[in-house]
DNA sequence: GCCAACGTTGGC
DNA sequence: GCCAACGTTGGC
């Protein structure tokens, strides 16, 4: 199967790049949202790779990639009484929501930030630019991908 | 902190 | 199945 390029937004001061760097590996737990569930069950796989997004930040800016390394399974967190992620209607038999594991691949020296990206014509049809986009787990063309990383260099 | 854009929920 | 109310996301 092809390579496939993704992106994943993260609030920085709940899980960062530099969180990321120091773990090497974590699991991206937390995604209640059925289009981004839909693509961490059956859409991310091992080898892909990601950007990682830093959102509600300043500025908000992709700030390094990942790989992933273990394909969709189901998120614990929402068995767990008392997490903030608990979903009181998820069974164990019938999970509802899951995640995918990722490793760091590289921090980039300077973020690039969404206000700069916005000025490149080649990734004018991204989908983290478009008007009201708010998917947390999202496809990025390998082209989108190849260009973002031309910008890092 | 504001608020536009979305997604979800639940009454009917 | 409609849609109003509500909750969340996330840029600004």
């Amino acid at each position: 199967m092809a390579t496939k390029y993704w992106l994943f937004k993260s609030e920085p001061g709940a899980y960062s790049i530099d969180d990321l760097e120091r773990d090497g590996r974590t699991f991206w737990d937390g995604v209640r949202n059925y289009q981004a569930r839909n693509m961490l069950r059956d859409d991310i796989k091992t080898g892909d790779h990601v950007l990682f997004y830093h959102s509600n930040a300043d500025p908000p800016a992709v700030v390094g990639t990942a790989v992933v390394v273990a394909d969709g399974y189901p998120d614990h967190t929402q068995f767990e009484q008392g997490h903030p992620k608990f979903d009181p209607k998820a069974k164990e038999d019938a999970p509802r929501w899951f995640m995918v594991d990722i490793a760091f691949e590289r921090k980039f020296a300077t973020p690039l930030s969404l206000e700069s990206l916005r000025t490149q014509s080649k990734l004018a049809d991204m989908e983290l630019l478009r008007k009201g986009s708010r998917l947390s787990v999202q496809p990025v063309s390998r082209q989108e991908f190849n260009t973002i990383l031309k910008l890092a260099d």
